[in-house]
DNA sequence: AATTCCAATTGCATTTTGCAACTGGTTGCA
DNA sequence: TGCAACCAGTTGCAAAATGCAATTGGAATT
Protein backbone atom coordinates (compact mmCIF):
# COMPACT_ATOMS: atom_id res chain seq x y z
CA UNK A 1 0.00 0.00 0.00
CA UNK A 2 1.15 3.67 -0.79
CA UNK A 3 1.59 5.83 2.00
CA UNK A 4 -0.92 8.41 2.75
CA UNK A 5 -0.31 9.43 6.31
CA UNK A 6 -2.39 12.35 7.03
CA UNK A 7 -5.30 13.88 5.60
CA UNK A 8 -3.55 16.46 2.82
CA UNK A 9 0.13 17.86 2.50
CA UNK A 10 0.90 21.34 3.44
CA UNK A 11 3.19 23.75 2.28
CA UNK A 12 4.08 24.69 5.88
CA UNK A 13 2.68 24.84 9.45
CA UNK A 14 2.84 28.80 9.27
CA UNK A 15 -1.04 30.22 10.38
CA UNK A 16 -0.61 32.74 7.26
CA UNK A 17 0.10 29.84 5.11
CA UNK A 18 -2.73 27.24 6.29
CA UNK A 19 -5.53 29.64 5.90
CA UNK A 20 -4.30 30.67 2.83
CA UNK A 21 -4.57 26.99 1.94
CA UNK A 22 -8.06 26.77 2.94
CA UNK A 23 -9.33 30.45 2.24
CA UNK A 24 -6.87 31.88 -0.71
CA UNK A 25 -8.68 32.07 -3.72
CA UNK A 26 -11.53 34.64 -4.99
CA UNK A 27 -14.71 32.80 -3.86
CA UNK A 28 -14.27 31.16 -0.83
CA UNK A 29 -14.40 34.29 1.78
CA UNK A 30 -17.45 35.77 -0.79
CA UNK A 31 -19.50 32.84 -0.26
CA UNK A 32 -18.74 33.09 3.71
CA UNK A 33 -19.49 36.87 3.43
CA UNK A 34 -23.03 36.18 1.95
CA UNK A 35 -24.15 33.70 4.91
CA UNK A 36 -22.46 36.08 7.15
CA UNK A 37 -23.78 38.94 6.02
CA UNK A 38 -26.72 38.74 3.55
CA UNK A 39 -27.76 35.31 5.69
CA UNK A 40 -27.98 33.41 2.55
CA UNK A 41 -28.46 29.58 3.55
CA UNK A 42 -29.71 27.87 0.11
CA UNK A 43 -27.37 27.02 -2.88
CA UNK A 44 -30.36 28.90 -4.89
CA UNK A 45 -29.81 32.59 -2.66
CA UNK A 46 -25.62 32.26 -2.60
CA UNK A 47 -26.12 31.67 -6.93
CA UNK A 48 -28.60 34.50 -7.56
CA UNK A 49 -28.38 37.19 -5.11
CA UNK A 50 -24.43 36.81 -5.07
CA UNK A 51 -22.71 40.65 -6.07
CA UNK A 52 -20.23 39.14 -7.71
CA UNK A 53 -21.98 36.69 -10.29
CA UNK A 54 -20.46 33.30 -9.20
CA UNK A 55 -20.75 30.45 -11.68
CA UNK A 56 -23.09 27.41 -10.32
CA UNK A 57 -19.93 25.28 -10.71
CA UNK A 58 -17.31 27.39 -8.71
CA UNK A 59 -20.12 27.96 -5.95
CA UNK A 60 -20.79 23.74 -6.20
CA UNK A 61 -16.95 23.62 -6.01
CA UNK A 62 -16.50 25.82 -3.45
CA UNK A 63 -19.07 24.82 -1.11
CA UNK A 64 -17.35 20.91 -1.26
CA UNK A 65 -14.46 22.49 0.07
CA UNK A 66 -15.42 24.69 2.66
CA UNK A 67 -17.66 22.01 4.21
CA UNK A 68 -14.72 19.10 3.98
CA UNK A 69 -12.47 22.03 5.99
CA UNK A 70 -15.70 22.38 8.67
CA UNK A 71 -16.13 25.97 7.48
CA UNK A 72 -19.59 25.54 6.73
CA UNK A 73 -21.96 22.87 7.71
CA UNK A 74 -25.27 21.27 5.34
CA UNK A 75 -28.42 19.73 6.28
CA UNK A 76 -31.04 18.56 4.70
CA UNK A 77 -34.24 21.57 4.90
CA UNK A 78 -37.22 19.40 6.44
CA UNK A 79 -39.91 21.18 4.90
CA UNK A 80 -38.34 20.58 1.20
CA UNK A 81 -36.94 17.28 0.24
CA UNK A 82 -34.44 18.55 -2.20
CA UNK A 83 -33.34 21.70 -0.37
CA UNK A 84 -30.25 21.56 1.42
CA UNK A 85 -29.44 24.50 4.16
CA UNK A 86 -26.34 25.94 4.55
CA UNK A 87 -24.99 26.75 7.94
CA UNK A 88 -21.61 28.48 9.41
CA UNK A 89 -19.73 26.40 12.38
CA UNK A 90 -18.11 27.89 14.79
CA UNK A 91 -14.90 27.79 13.08
CA UNK A 92 -17.04 29.85 10.28
CA UNK A 93 -18.54 32.60 12.75
CA UNK A 94 -15.09 32.79 13.80
CA UNK A 95 -14.27 34.28 10.85
CA UNK A 96 -15.74 37.80 11.36
CA UNK A 97 -12.64 39.19 12.55
CA UNK A 98 -10.98 38.26 9.59
CA UNK A 99 -13.80 39.99 7.32
CA UNK A 100 -13.71 43.51 9.96
CA UNK A 101 -10.34 43.89 9.21
CA UNK A 102 -10.25 43.12 5.57
CA UNK A 103 -13.02 45.52 5.56
CA UNK A 104 -11.18 48.46 7.11
CA UNK A 105 -8.23 47.89 4.98
CA UNK A 106 -10.45 47.44 1.69
CA UNK A 107 -12.79 50.77 2.61
CA UNK A 108 -9.20 52.67 3.19
CA UNK A 109 -7.51 51.55 -0.06
CA UNK A 110 -9.66 50.25 -2.67
CA UNK A 111 -12.31 52.48 -4.62
CA UNK A 112 -15.52 51.07 -2.77
CA UNK A 113 -18.67 52.06 -3.44
CA UNK A 114 -20.74 53.83 -0.62
CA UNK A 115 -23.49 51.25 -0.15
CA UNK A 116 -21.25 48.68 0.06
CA UNK A 117 -19.08 49.61 2.33
CA UNK A 118 -21.40 50.94 4.63
CA UNK A 119 -21.32 47.85 7.04
CA UNK A 120 -17.92 47.67 6.92
CA UNK A 121 -17.78 51.08 8.28
CA UNK A 122 -20.17 50.20 10.71
CA UNK A 123 -18.36 47.09 11.71
CA UNK A 124 -15.06 48.97 12.08
CA UNK A 125 -16.91 51.55 14.26
CA UNK A 126 -18.42 49.13 16.21
CA UNK A 127 -14.96 47.40 16.93
CA UNK A 128 -14.68 44.14 19.42
CA UNK A 129 -17.37 44.14 20.93
CA UNK A 130 -20.05 45.11 18.42
CA UNK A 131 -18.27 41.84 16.58
CA UNK A 132 -18.98 39.56 19.69
CA UNK A 133 -22.66 40.50 19.68
CA UNK A 134 -23.04 39.76 15.85
CA UNK A 135 -21.69 36.75 16.27
CA UNK A 136 -23.34 35.56 19.35
CA UNK A 137 -26.23 36.30 16.57
CA UNK A 138 -24.44 33.99 14.56
CA UNK A 139 -24.27 30.76 16.73
CA UNK A 140 -28.44 31.15 17.73
CA UNK A 141 -29.14 31.21 13.58
CA UNK A 142 -26.16 28.59 12.58
CA UNK A 143 -25.69 26.49 15.45
CA UNK A 144 -28.58 26.99 17.20
CA UNK A 145 -27.02 28.02 20.62
CA UNK A 146 -29.65 29.93 22.98
CA UNK A 147 -28.62 33.55 23.76
CA UNK A 148 -27.21 34.22 26.63
CA UNK A 149 -29.25 37.07 27.62
CA UNK A 150 -32.60 37.81 25.74
CA UNK A 151 -31.52 40.83 22.66
CA UNK A 152 -33.10 44.17 23.90
CA UNK A 153 -33.73 46.76 20.03
CA UNK A 154 -32.71 45.40 16.84
CA UNK A 155 -30.03 42.56 15.93
CA UNK A 156 -26.66 43.83 14.66
CA UNK A 157 -27.76 42.41 11.16
CA UNK A 158 -30.86 44.10 11.26
CA UNK A 159 -28.47 47.44 11.89
CA UNK A 160 -26.35 46.85 9.15
CA UNK A 161 -29.16 46.08 6.52
CA UNK A 162 -30.50 49.17 7.58
CA UNK A 163 -27.83 51.18 7.39
CA UNK A 164 -27.35 49.95 3.93
CA UNK A 165 -31.07 50.64 3.17
CA UNK A 166 -30.18 54.10 4.21
CA UNK A 167 -28.09 54.91 1.83
CA UNK A 168 -29.45 53.49 -0.96
CA UNK A 169 -33.04 55.68 -0.19
CA UNK A 170 -30.15 58.94 0.00
CA UNK A 171 -29.59 57.83 -3.67
CA UNK A 172 -26.65 55.63 -3.55
CA UNK A 173 -26.88 54.09 -7.51
CA UNK A 174 -29.38 51.11 -7.92
CA UNK A 175 -28.10 47.76 -8.48
CA UNK A 176 -29.31 45.90 -11.22
CA UNK A 177 -32.77 44.81 -10.86
CA UNK B 1 -12.24 53.26 -29.99
CA UNK B 2 -13.32 50.90 -27.83
CA UNK B 3 -14.41 51.60 -24.38
CA UNK B 4 -11.36 51.86 -21.92
CA UNK B 5 -13.08 54.18 -19.35
CA UNK B 6 -10.97 53.15 -16.00
CA UNK B 7 -8.18 51.33 -14.93
CA UNK B 8 -9.80 47.78 -14.37
CA UNK B 9 -13.32 46.26 -14.05
CA UNK B 10 -14.23 45.30 -10.97
CA UNK B 11 -16.73 42.58 -9.84
CA UNK B 12 -18.36 44.77 -7.01
CA UNK B 13 -17.37 47.51 -5.02
CA UNK B 14 -17.55 45.75 -1.65
CA UNK B 15 -14.37 46.13 0.51
CA UNK B 16 -14.58 42.35 0.84
CA UNK B 17 -14.62 41.49 -3.06
CA UNK B 18 -12.40 43.92 -3.85
CA UNK B 19 -9.70 43.03 -1.24
CA UNK B 20 -10.02 39.51 -3.40
CA UNK B 21 -9.29 40.80 -6.12
CA UNK B 22 -5.85 42.39 -5.04
CA UNK B 23 -4.69 39.96 -2.33
CA UNK B 24 -7.00 36.90 -3.00
CA UNK B 25 -4.47 33.66 -4.46
CA UNK B 26 -2.09 31.82 -2.63
CA UNK B 27 0.82 33.90 -2.70
CA UNK B 28 0.61 37.15 -2.82
CA UNK B 29 0.15 37.47 0.88
CA UNK B 30 2.92 35.18 1.09
CA UNK B 31 4.82 37.30 -0.29
CA UNK B 32 3.92 40.50 1.99
CA UNK B 33 4.29 38.24 5.02
CA UNK B 34 7.95 37.65 4.27
CA UNK B 35 8.71 41.11 3.46
CA UNK B 36 6.55 42.31 6.60
CA UNK B 37 7.86 39.38 9.50
CA UNK B 38 10.74 38.33 7.35
CA UNK B 39 12.92 41.11 6.71
CA UNK B 40 13.13 39.87 2.87
CA UNK B 41 13.84 42.83 0.45
CA UNK B 42 15.44 41.11 -2.50
CA UNK B 43 13.86 38.57 -5.20
CA UNK B 44 16.66 36.15 -4.04
CA UNK B 45 15.94 36.29 -0.25
CA UNK B 46 12.25 36.17 -1.57
CA UNK B 47 12.96 33.02 -3.72
CA UNK B 48 15.68 30.77 -1.54
CA UNK B 49 14.32 31.56 1.97
CA UNK B 50 10.61 31.33 1.26
CA UNK B 51 9.26 28.46 3.43
CA UNK B 52 6.55 27.57 1.16
CA UNK B 53 9.05 27.04 -2.14
CA UNK B 54 7.29 29.11 -4.50
CA UNK B 55 8.66 29.61 -7.76
CA UNK B 56 10.48 32.25 -9.56
CA UNK B 57 8.18 32.95 -12.18
CA UNK B 58 5.16 33.11 -9.32
CA UNK B 59 7.25 35.59 -7.73
CA UNK B 60 8.18 37.43 -9.98
CA UNK B 61 4.65 38.18 -11.94
CA UNK B 62 2.88 38.86 -7.90
CA UNK B 63 5.87 41.26 -7.37
CA UNK B 64 4.63 43.15 -10.44
CA UNK B 65 0.85 42.99 -9.67
CA UNK B 66 1.83 44.23 -6.04
CA UNK B 67 3.62 47.46 -7.25
CA UNK B 68 0.77 48.08 -9.63
CA UNK B 69 -1.57 47.69 -6.76
CA UNK B 70 1.18 49.92 -4.61
CA UNK B 71 1.20 47.60 -1.95
CA UNK B 72 4.98 47.37 -2.32
CA UNK B 73 7.39 49.79 -4.37
CA UNK B 74 11.24 48.80 -5.83
CA UNK B 75 13.73 50.52 -6.35
CA UNK B 76 17.40 50.43 -7.27
CA UNK B 77 20.12 49.21 -5.10
CA UNK B 78 22.84 51.99 -4.86
CA UNK B 79 25.35 49.40 -3.59
CA UNK B 80 24.45 46.46 -6.72
CA UNK B 81 23.42 47.40 -9.94
CA UNK B 82 21.11 45.01 -10.47
CA UNK B 83 19.75 44.30 -7.62
CA UNK B 84 16.36 45.57 -6.45
CA UNK B 85 15.03 46.87 -3.23
CA UNK B 86 11.16 45.77 -2.79
CA UNK B 87 9.66 48.30 0.22
CA UNK B 88 6.16 48.17 1.63
CA UNK B 89 4.22 51.22 1.40
CA UNK B 90 1.81 52.40 3.47
CA UNK B 91 -0.67 50.24 1.82
CA UNK B 92 1.26 47.08 2.35
CA UNK B 93 2.13 48.41 5.95
CA UNK B 94 -1.60 48.08 6.92
CA UNK B 95 -2.22 44.92 6.45
CA UNK B 96 -0.35 44.21 9.58
CA UNK B 97 -3.78 44.31 11.84
CA UNK B 98 -4.90 41.82 8.46
CA UNK B 99 -2.35 39.52 9.62
CA UNK B 100 -2.69 39.52 12.90
CA UNK B 101 -6.50 38.38 12.65
CA UNK B 102 -5.63 35.74 9.94
CA UNK B 103 -2.79 34.11 12.01
CA UNK B 104 -4.92 34.10 14.86
CA UNK B 105 -7.67 32.25 13.10
CA UNK B 106 -5.07 29.77 11.40
CA UNK B 107 -3.46 29.24 14.91
CA UNK B 108 -6.89 28.46 16.16
CA UNK B 109 -8.55 26.52 13.74
CA UNK B 110 -5.60 24.50 11.33
CA UNK B 111 -2.64 22.43 12.38
CA UNK B 112 -0.07 24.79 12.70
CA UNK B 113 3.73 24.33 13.80
CA UNK B 114 4.62 25.94 17.38
CA UNK B 115 8.04 27.44 15.89
CA UNK B 116 5.68 29.18 13.10
CA UNK B 117 2.75 30.44 14.74
CA UNK B 118 5.00 31.77 18.02
CA UNK B 119 5.13 34.93 16.37
CA UNK B 120 1.23 35.02 15.57
CA UNK B 121 0.37 34.03 19.06
CA UNK B 122 2.35 37.32 20.10
CA UNK B 123 1.06 39.45 18.21
CA UNK B 124 -2.49 37.90 19.40
CA UNK B 125 -1.54 38.78 22.28
CA UNK B 126 0.39 42.11 22.11
CA UNK B 127 -3.24 43.65 20.39
CA UNK B 128 -3.53 46.94 18.95
CA UNK B 129 -0.79 48.77 20.75
CA UNK B 130 1.54 46.06 19.54
CA UNK B 131 0.79 46.16 16.02
CA UNK B 132 0.80 49.91 16.14
CA UNK B 133 4.10 49.70 16.93
CA UNK B 134 5.63 47.49 14.57
CA UNK B 135 3.98 49.36 12.05
CA UNK B 136 5.82 52.76 13.27
CA UNK B 137 9.00 50.21 12.99
CA UNK B 138 7.84 49.19 9.31
CA UNK B 139 7.26 52.28 8.48
CA UNK B 140 11.19 53.55 9.48
CA UNK B 141 12.43 50.60 7.21
CA UNK B 142 10.77 50.58 4.28
CA UNK B 143 9.08 54.36 4.00
CA UNK B 144 12.12 56.29 6.09
CA UNK B 145 9.67 57.90 8.23
CA UNK B 146 12.17 58.88 11.31
CA UNK B 147 10.58 57.69 14.87
CA UNK B 148 8.70 59.66 16.68
CA UNK B 149 10.67 58.85 19.91
CA UNK B 150 13.68 57.00 20.18
CA UNK B 151 12.90 53.42 20.83
CA UNK B 152 14.07 51.79 24.15
CA UNK B 153 14.50 48.43 24.15
CA UNK B 154 14.30 45.88 21.46
CA UNK B 155 12.29 46.36 18.95
CA UNK B 156 8.98 44.58 17.70
CA UNK B 157 10.41 42.40 15.00
CA UNK B 158 13.67 41.41 17.48
CA UNK B 159 11.21 40.23 20.07
CA UNK B 160 9.10 38.43 17.52
CA UNK B 161 12.14 36.52 16.29
CA UNK B 162 13.75 35.68 19.61
CA UNK B 163 10.78 33.65 20.27
CA UNK B 164 10.89 31.89 17.16
CA UNK B 165 14.52 31.03 18.33
CA UNK B 166 13.32 30.35 21.64
CA UNK B 167 10.89 27.93 20.47
CA UNK B 168 13.57 26.26 18.27
CA UNK B 169 16.35 25.59 20.68
CA UNK B 170 13.73 23.98 22.99
CA UNK B 171 13.34 21.63 20.15
CA UNK B 172 11.26 22.15 17.56
CA UNK B 173 12.21 19.95 14.62
CA UNK B 174 14.17 21.48 12.85
CA UNK B 175 13.53 23.00 9.47
CA UNK B 176 15.36 21.21 6.00
CA UNK B 177 19.47 21.72 5.64
C1' DA C 1 -50.29 17.59 -16.60
C1' DA C 2 -47.41 21.23 -17.13
C1' DT C 3 -44.45 24.57 -15.16
C1' DT C 4 -41.33 26.10 -11.96
C1' DC C 5 -37.86 25.25 -8.54
C1' DC C 6 -33.80 22.79 -6.68
C1' DA C 7 -28.92 21.57 -6.26
C1' DA C 8 -26.02 20.75 -8.76
C1' DT C 9 -23.24 18.47 -13.31
C1' DT C 10 -21.36 18.48 -18.04
C1' DG C 11 -18.69 20.01 -21.96
C1' DC C 12 -15.59 23.07 -23.63
C1' DA C 13 -12.56 27.12 -24.26
C1' DT C 14 -9.57 30.14 -21.73
C1' DT C 15 -6.55 31.31 -18.03
C1' DT C 16 -3.58 30.35 -14.31
C1' DT C 17 -0.31 27.54 -11.99
C1' DG C 18 3.84 24.78 -11.29
C1' DC C 19 8.22 23.08 -12.65
C1' DA C 20 12.70 23.12 -14.66
C1' DA C 21 15.80 25.08 -17.50
C1' DC C 22 17.71 29.08 -19.15
C1' DT C 23 19.11 34.25 -20.08
C1' DG C 24 21.87 38.38 -20.15
C1' DG C 25 24.16 40.84 -17.35
C1' DT C 26 27.17 42.10 -12.74
C1' DT C 27 30.21 41.33 -9.01
C1' DG C 28 33.84 39.22 -6.32
C1' DC C 29 37.90 36.78 -6.15
C1' DA C 30 42.33 34.43 -7.57
C1' DT D 1 42.27 39.18 -16.61
C1' DG D 2 39.44 35.48 -16.36
C1' DC D 3 36.12 32.75 -14.25
C1' DA D 4 32.76 31.37 -10.93
C1' DA D 5 29.05 32.89 -8.35
C1' DC D 6 25.23 35.87 -8.06
C1' DC D 7 21.27 38.80 -9.74
C1' DA D 8 16.48 39.44 -11.31
C1' DG D 9 13.99 37.62 -13.74
C1' DT D 10 12.09 34.90 -18.60
C1' DT D 11 10.80 30.89 -21.43
C1' DG D 12 8.55 26.58 -22.68
C1' DC D 13 5.47 23.34 -21.59
C1' DA D 14 2.22 20.27 -19.07
C1' DA D 15 -1.36 20.21 -15.70
C1' DA D 16 -4.90 22.28 -13.13
C1' DA D 17 -8.31 25.84 -12.24
C1' DT D 18 -11.70 29.04 -13.94
C1' DG D 19 -15.66 30.86 -16.57
C1' DC D 20 -19.66 30.28 -19.32
C1' DA D 21 -23.77 28.22 -21.13
C1' DA D 22 -26.52 24.49 -21.44
C1' DT D 23 -28.38 20.62 -19.21
C1' DT D 24 -29.84 16.98 -15.63
C1' DG D 25 -33.13 14.41 -12.74
C1' DG D 26 -36.05 14.81 -9.39
C1' DA D 27 -39.58 17.61 -6.26
C1' DA D 28 -42.95 21.06 -5.35
C1' DT D 29 -46.51 24.15 -7.22
C1' DT D 30 -50.43 25.37 -10.09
Amino acid sequence: MAAEKEETAHRSGCPINLTLEVLGDKWSLIIVRDMMFGNRRHFRELLAQNEEGIASNILADRLRRLLAEGVISKEDDPSHKQKAIYSLTEKGIELLPVFAMIGAWGRKWLPVTEELSIRAQLLEEGGPALWEGFMEELREEHLGTPPARPRVGPSVRERLYAAYMEVMARGAPLPPP
